[in-house]
DNA sequence: CCAAACATGTAACGGGTTACATGATTAC
DNA sequence: GTAATCATGTAACCCGTTACATGTTTGG
């Protein structure tokens, strides 16, 4: 029950169509909960039938026409209440980990092409948190937003930084490694 | 497309039967796939069905009783196929990052005392894996199976390591925040 | 014998993914 | 005017979750 709220939090930060929510989940938003437009326009009409969120008064005829919706008190109110909720953390599931598991099993011909191609990937995306961190928060003028805001960057920076460290040491294992065919 | 492989991978490592299963995914493999019974008894009958696994010859009539399974070639064949496959990272969901994102929002009251619950749950989640390392992967023998088992559990650990350091990190960032009520 | 634990399932629901459908606006 | 893009939506499928059902073995 997470994307609900990650839409009441963007609409909080600034009422948007579907559309451009779904823009926002492709960047902020999107490096710790993404979705597609199809989720965004389905988990949008439960929203408002549910008095959460309402269109802002334009009343276009639906299709092809653009839509905004802002947080209504009841909305606003919801996310608080679920914030402050206990929740358990869930537990990883991590495809590559397995697969890693899976090649002390059935050899590791293959991987080790698709290890590199990860750490690319996980370079590009640090390379992209410490731009932003070096555009939204520089040395200086930090309100508590912007501290709160900082803290949940600095998360996807060191968890970038681990695999990029991790797929490197895997790399150098897998140097060493004489070659694992199918046992 | 995981959990058929992560059963295959467990399967090939030890045959054994849905619960035996279940038990090993609250250990070992769930530590980075999780799984419940019901999940597995339903995988389970879809492999047998595919030809990925069989049924240990006992033929008990079903209910109520134990039934083990085994790894056929075509298993195996899939399973070497689904590890060296190319597969895009799929992007993270963390509900905890979201709600420090929302708390900036409507505000931190409530959170804190998670943040703390979450950092004492990621310890002994460390410490555990730290004794397993310790017991399983002492310094000196190392086949290659070995290291890249070790490799799969230097991961939980770092990002283990990695949680305890940020929930640290926010909660003294807490201490020193002016209590943001909803704005 | 009865309760607890063992062992295998069924059913219903909800969210995420993928493919497709359709109307409106803009650029050429 | 027509192709590309913008914008909103529908439908079907798969997987994970939760609750429940049912039979078997073991311990007291």
């Amino acid at each position: 029950m997470s994307l609900p709220h990650a839409i009441l939090t963007a609409l909080l930060e600034k009422p948007s169509s579907g559309l451009e929510l779904t823009r926002r989940f492709d960047r902020s938003i999107g490096y710790f909960w993404s979705a597609t437009h199809q989720q965004i326009y389905r988990e949008l009409g439960k929203l408002e039938a549910e008095g959460h969120i309402r269109a802002l008064p334009s009343e276009q005829p639906a299709r092809g026409q653009k839509k905004s919706y802002e947080v209504l008190p009841a909305g606003r109110a919801e996310l608080a209440r679920w914030t402050a909720a206990s929740q358990d953390p869930k537990p990883h599931r991590d495809p590559l980990l397995l697969r890693m598991r899976a090649s002390a099993v059935v050899g590791t011909d293959g991987i080790e092409a698709d290890l590199r191609r990860h750490l690319a990937l996980h370079r590009e995306q640090l390379a992209e948190y410490e731009e932003i961190e070096k555009r939204d928060f520089p040395p200086g003028r930090d309100t508590p937003q912007d501290r709160l805001r900082h803290l949940v960057l600095r998360a996807g920076i060191d968890l970038e930084t681990f695999w990029t460290q991790w797929l490197t040491h895997a790399l150098e294992e897998f140097g060493e490694l004489p070659d694992t065919g199918p046992a």
